[in-house]
DNA sequence: ACATATAGTTAAGCACGCTTAACTAAAAAG
DNA sequence: CTTTTTAGTTAAGCGTGCTTAACTATATGT
C-alpha cells in the first residue's frame, strides 16, 4: 500500500467522523428552529455569500424563479430576512438576513464550533502544533484545488 | 492568544472549507438521484448502522411511526431498500438496502471521497506522513469524546 | 418610440413529509 | 386465558416545495 494510499484511508475516516457528528448537529439544529432544509440552506448562503437577488437563489439552488420568490417570501414573513429594493434596478430585490436569521445562523455554526473546540481541548501541546500545521497544510491545498476548477 | 485559541481558529477554517465542498457534493448527488433528503438520510443509515426496523427510524429521525412507515414505503416503491418480516418477532420488520440502493449511497460516498484524494495527491511524502499523523490523531480524540457523552 | 429581454410575483396543481386517530396483529404480562 | 403493550399500517388533513403559465414592471436594444 502506498503511502498516498494509506492517507487516503486515513483522511476518510476522519471524514466519515466528522461528516457524521457534525449532519447530526446541522440537522438537529434545523428541526429545533422550526425551518425546513431549502429554508436554511438559504439562510447560510445569505451569510456565507452576504446580500443577493431572486434570481441568483434561483440559480444556486437549481429551482425556478417562482419558488425561489415563494421561499424568500415565507422566509420574509419568518421574519429571518428583509427584501428591499435595489436602487440601481428598480426590478430586482436585495434579499439580507435580519437580525433575528443572523443570530439564528451564528448559534447554529457556533454550536458546530463547540464540539471541535472539545476535541482540542483534549490535545497535548505537541499534538495541538502538528494538527494545526496539518490543518494548514490541507486548507491551503484546498484552496489551490478549487482555483484549478 | 492561546495555542488552543490558535488551534481552533484553524480546525475551524479546514471546516468551513470541508463542510462547504462536502455540502455541495453531497446536495448535488440527492438532487441527481431524485430522492428527498429524507429518503437518503434513511438509506445512509442503513449503509452505516445495517438493517433496523421501523422503530428505530422512527426514533432516531425524530418522526412518527406513521411517518417512517410511509417513508420505508415509499423507498420499497422505489426498489431502493427491502421489507421483510421479523424471523424473530412476527410484528415486526426488518428492512435493508437493497442492491439498487446499494450501488446509489456508495457512488454518492466515493464522489465525496474522490475530492480527498485529489487533494492528497497535491501533497509531497512528508506533508503526507505530517497529514496522516496529525488526522489520526483527531479521530483518536473523536471517538474518546463520543465514549465519554 | 417601440420591441424585446429581464426580475420578480401570483395562481393552480401535484408530490412529499408530517401529524393524529383508528386500526390489525402479535407478543408479553397478569 | 384475558388484558395490556408493542410493531406496524392506513386514512384524513395540513404545510411546504416544486412546477408551469400568465402576469406586472422595469431595463435594454434598435
Amino acid at each position: 500500500m502506498t503511502d498516498q494510499v494509506q492517507l487516503s484511508k486515513i483522511i476518510r475516516k476522519w471524514m466519515d467522523t466528522f461528516m457524521h457528528r457534525s449532519m447530526r448537529g446541522w440537522s438537529h439544529h434545523v428541526k429545533a428552529t422550526g425551518m425546513s432544509m431549502p429554508q436554511f440552506s438559504i439562510l447560510m448562503q445569505l451569510h456565507y455569500r452576504g446580500s443577493c437577488g431572486i434570481s441568483e437563489i434561483s440559480e444556486r439552488f437549481e429551482v425556478s424563479n417562482a419558488a425561489a420568490s415563494q421561499l424568500v417570501e415565507r422566509l420574509v414573513q419568518s421574519g429571518l430576512i428583509e427584501r428591499a429594493e435595489d436602487p440601481d434596478d428598480r426590478r430586482a430585490k436585495l434579499i439580507k438576513l435580519s437580525s433575528k436569521g443572523k443570530k439564528l445562523i451564528e448559534s447554529g455554526i457556533e454550536q458546530r464550533y463547540r464540539w471541535v473546540d472539545e476535541l482540542v481541548s483534549n490535545l497535548n501541546a505537541e499534538e495541538r502544533t502538528k494538527v494545526g500545521a496539518a490543518l494548514t497544510m490541507l486548507t491551503e491545498a484546498a484552496a489551490k484545488l478549487e482555483q484549478t476548477q
